[in-house]
DNA sequence: CAGCTACGTAAGTGAGTTCTTACATATAGC
DNA sequence: GCTATATGTAAGAACTCACTTACGTAGCTG
């Protein structure tokens, strides 16, 4: 999740992946559609296929990337889960912090982990 | 959206993002949970309240923070305009993909400029 | 006031990102 | 094989990031 988050954190890559979404393009094509190197798109493009965001596909001396669309599907799946446990949870709690605040339960077990 | 997606594309923060949506805390109580120091989390807190992710009340020494529902709703919103953007579409493109492979799995017509 | 608590800020460090230019590799055609 | 085309890779500069320790600041409390 952090890979494809990090991935579409940047202007530029989500730029090229709209790109690839409507259709099937060159590394070279693409590039054309920026104004940085073509060396920082083709790096870009890594990123994303690291991220499992795009898929390629050769011919003769032509790489073809596309979106892929198990790997879109799969962030957007965990990005629901992180809306569902968050958002969705204030709602109910501001709902709830509307009407009284008197059941404060606070149980605190302190867990260590290093992101 | 890049500084809300890319305040999210780092596990600790999602991880005080998840803390502090089910109730507000303190900076003091939150840096408890990590092993990481409080000024490291006290610096994740800035970035997502930059982001505007998460919002924060003072009371006497203490700072209490607490998830911005406006905020997350907002970057969820961008994001469900990307998904439809993409994804769907996406979908829509494996699908006839796969009808027409079904149809001719023969006959080979170059088709799809790439510019 | 002194001192403690809770917290942010400053400064520095090592790792990572993004870009550049130069070079390497692979395929197609002559 | 030689050359052009399409593309990835290498190396390095400039910048950002996540973290550390040390210090500053605001509000309580004796």
């Amino acid at each position: 999740m952090d890979e494809a988050l990090k991935a579409l954190a940047d202007g530029t890559r989500r730029r090229i992946l709209a790109l690839v979404s409507q259709q099937e393009r060159t590394a070279g094509d693409i590039a054309g559609h920026f104004t940085v190197s073509r060396p920082a798109i083709s790096q870009h493009l890594r990123v994303l296929l690291d991220a499992g965001l795009v898929s390629v596909r050769g011919d003769g001396t032509k790489r073809f990337y596309r979106a892929d669309a198990l790997g879109l599907d799969a962030l957007r799946s965990e990005m629901e889960t992180l809306w569902r446990g968050r958002l969705d949870l204030l709602k109910r709690e501001a709902e709830a912090e509307a009407r009284a605040a008197e059941k404060a339960a606070n149980a605190h077990e302190p867990e260590g982990e290093t992101s």
